[in-house]
DNA sequence: CCGTATCCAAGTAGATACTG
DNA sequence: CAGTATCTACTTGGATACGG
C-alpha cells in the first residue's frame, strides 16, 4: 500500500492487516489454529483462490502466517498463526466486537 | 474499497479504518479530543491536505468522527470522536501496541 | 489439491494549483 | 483557515484460464 509511514506503529499495522482479506483470514485462523487451503476456501467462499493466495503470501513474508507443505499426492498444505501472528488476536476480535455493534 | 463481504463484522471495521490515514486520524484525535484541521496537519505533517480533508470526510461519513464549523473569519472547524469512534480505542491502541514490538 | 499467469476495472494516493 | 479541482501514477481486486 504506496509507502509506509516513518516511524508510525500504527501503519505498521495497518499495512500487515489491510485490504480485503487479511483480516478475516487471521480471524478464521485464530478460530481453526490449523488449516489447509482448501479449509480457508470453504470459510471464505467470496474470496478467490487467487486473492487467498497472494494475501496468504503476504501474510506469511509478514511473519503472521507459517507454512506448511507435505510433498504428498495429492498436495496438502497447512498454515498457521506464528506467534507475532496471534497477538493480534485482541486486536482482531475488537474489530470483530465493534463491526457487530454497527 | 470494493464491495464489503456480506454478514461479516470485521470487513465492516476494516472498510471503516482502511486506507493510509484513517487509522492514524483517529489515533490523533483518541489524545487529542478536540482537533483543529491545521492541527491535525501538524501532527501529520506527511498527509496533504487533499487526503486529510477526504478521510475526515468518510470518517464522518462512517460515524466515526463529527465535525463542527464555526462560520468566523477566518473560518475554523473542529473535529472530534463521535462515541462510536472512541469505541474504536483499544483496537487502535492495540494496533500501536503491536506495531512498536515489529 | 494447490496454486500461477494474464488481463482489466476500480480505487487510492500524491503533486500542484485554485477558492470562499 | 479550511478546504476543492485536476491530472497522473500506482495498487488492489475480480474473472478466467492454465500448470505442478
Amino acid at each position: 500500500m504506496s509507502k509506509a509511514i516513518k516511524g508510525c506503529p500504527i501503519d505498521q499495522t495497518i499495512q500487515a492487516i489491510a485490504g480485503k482479506w487479511k483480516a478475516v483470514i487471521i480471524h478464521v485462523l485464530l478460530h481453526t489454529p490449523v488449516c489447509r487451503f482448501s479449509e480457508l476456501q470453504e470459510k471464505l467462499p467470496d474470496c478467490t483462490r487467487r486473492m487467498l493466495a497472494l494475501q496468504l503470501k503476504k501474510l506469511t513474508a509478514d511473519g503472521i502466517v507459517k507454512k506448511r507443505v507435505y510433498a504428498t499426492v495429492p498436495p496438502k498444505t497447512e498454515y498457521s498463526l506464528t506467534s507475532r501472528g496471534k497477538q493480534l488476536g485482541p486486536v482482531i476480535e475488537g474489530m470483530q466486537d465493534w463491526g457487530k455493534q454497527g
